[in-house]
DNA sequence: TCCTAACCTGACCATTCGGTCCGTTTAAGG
DNA sequence: CCTTAAACGGACCGAATGGTCAGGTTAGGA
C-alpha cells in the first residue's frame, strides 16, 4: 500500500527536534538548581530560543516541567527495581531510600514534586503512583524479612523519604551532606527493637507523596 | 517642665490604632490559614481597610507579617520556658517539641518561616535566634540527664522540629494529627539504646533554623 | 464650632509571569 | 532553485502583586 495520511507521528524537522533538545537540558539543568519557579523566559533564553518556541513544543509551562521531572523519576524507579533485584530484605530498602533523597539534594525541582508541589500534568501523577507502588513493595518485603517494625506502612516510608530531605534542606547550601545524619537517625526508630506503639493510623492516600 | 517636643512615640490616633489592631487580627487569621503568601489586598479587605492604610502601618509587608509571625513565635518561646521550669530530664524537650509541631500545623505562616522562609525582618531573625538558643538548652539538659543520644545536638533538634511536620504535611488536610506518628518514629531513634555512630557532622549555623 | 495634622482610600504604577499571535525565517521535497 | 508548510521569535496581552500618592475624611485639641 501506498503511504496513508496518518503518517509517522514524531516527524519533526531537523531544527525543530534539535530546539527541543536544547529545551529539555537546558530546563533540566535550571529547574534542578533553582526549582519549579524558574520563568519559561529564563529556560528558553539559556536554550537559546524564542519563549514563542516553548509554547510550541509544550502546551503549557507544566507539561515542560513534567517531561524533565518525570525522566528524573524513571531513572530512579529503573534504580529502584535493579535494587530490588540485587538486594535482600532490608538492604533494598534502605539503598532506595538514600538514594531518593540524594536525588532530591541534586535536583530541586524533583524535591519540590516529591514534596507535594502542584504539576498540572497526568504523567506526573502516575509516576508518582509508580514510585509509590515500588516504595510499598520494597517496605513490605523489609517488614516480612523482620527487618522493619510492622506498624510501618509504604506510605510512611513515600513521606519519610521527602521529610528527611527537608529537615535538611535548610541547610543544604551549606551543608548537602547533612541529610545522612538524619537518614541514620530516622532509621534507628525504625528498628524492631524498642518499637513504641506508634499513634495515629498510617498515611494514606496515592494522589501525591 | 512643660512637655518637651520629643513627644510620646506611640501615640496613635484612635481610628489609627482600631485599624491597626483589625490589621494584625486579620493578618493572622488569613497567614495562619494560607501561609505567607496571601496578599496585601486580601489582608486589607479582611481588616475592612483600603490597602493604602498596610502600608500606612508597615513599610513592606514582611514587617506586618513580622509582627504576626513574632506574637506566635513568643508565645511560644514563653511556653517553653515554662516547660523548662517544671518537667525535668527529656520531658521538657519533648514537651516544647510536640508543642512547636502542633504549632505549625494550626498556623501555615508559621510554619513556613520555620522550614527557612525568608521574612525580610530583624525582629524574626531575632526571635528565631532566641528559639533555636531554647532548644538548645533543653536539648544539652537532656544529653546530660542521658535520655538523649550524645551525639545529638539543639542545632538537630531546631531542624527536626520542621522537618517532622514537614514529612506529615503533604497530609495535613486529611490527617492533621499524623506527624504525631513520625514524631514518635523519630524520638524512638534518639533513645541512647541502640545509637548507630552518626554520619556528618551536626547542624550548624543559627541564621535561619 | 473650627482648624489642622493625622489618617484613610482606592486608583494608579512598575514588575513579573504564563501564554498568544502574527510576521518572518527556514528545512527539505520536487 | 522554488515552493510551502513547518517552525521560529519576540512584541504583546491579561492577571496578579507589592508598593505609591493625591485628594478626601476625621479625630480631637483649642
Amino acid at each position: 500500500m501506498s503511504e496513508i495520511a496518518v503518517g509517522p507521528p514524531d516527524a519533526l524537522r531537523s531544527d525543530a527536534r534539535r530546539n527541543r533538545e536544547r529545551l529539555v537540558e537546558a530546563a533540566g539543568e535550571l529547574l534542578a538548581l533553582g526549582g519549579i519557579d524558574v520563568s519559561v523566559a529564563e529556560i528558553a533564553a539559556r536554550a537559546g530560543v524564542g519563549k514563542g518556541t516553548v509554547f510550541r513544543h509544550y502546551a503549557a509551562k507544566d507539561d515542560l516541567v513534567a517531561d524533565v521531572v518525570c525522566a528524573v523519576l524513571e531513572r530512579l524507579l529503573a534504580q529502584g527495581r535493579e535494587l530490588q533485584m540485587s538486594l535482600t530484605g532490608t538492604d533494598a530498602l534502605r539503598e532506595f531510600v538514600a538514594e531518593a533523597i540524594q536525588l532530591q539534594a541534586n535536583d530541586r525541582a524533583f524535591c519540590e514534586v516529591v514534596a507535594g508541589a502542584s504539576v498540572d500534568n497526568v504523567r506526573v501523577s502516575r509516576a508518582i503512583e509508580d514510585f509509590n507502588v515500588l516504595v510499598r513493595d520494597l517496605t513490605n518485603t523489609a517488614v516480612k524479612a523482620g527487618d522493619i517494625r510492622p506498624d510501618v506502612t509504604g506510605a510512611d516510608i513515600s513521606l519519610l523519604i521527602s521529610g528527611i530531605y527537608q529537615t535538611a534542606a535548610p541547610r543544604a547550601a551549606t551543608q548537602p551532606e547533612l541529610w545522612r545524619r538524619y537518614f541514620v537517625l530516622f532509621w534507628d526508630g525504625l528498628l524492631p527493637v524498642h518499637a513504641s506503639p506508634l499513634p495515629v493510623p498510617p498515611a494514606v492516600g496515592v494522589d501525591q507523596f
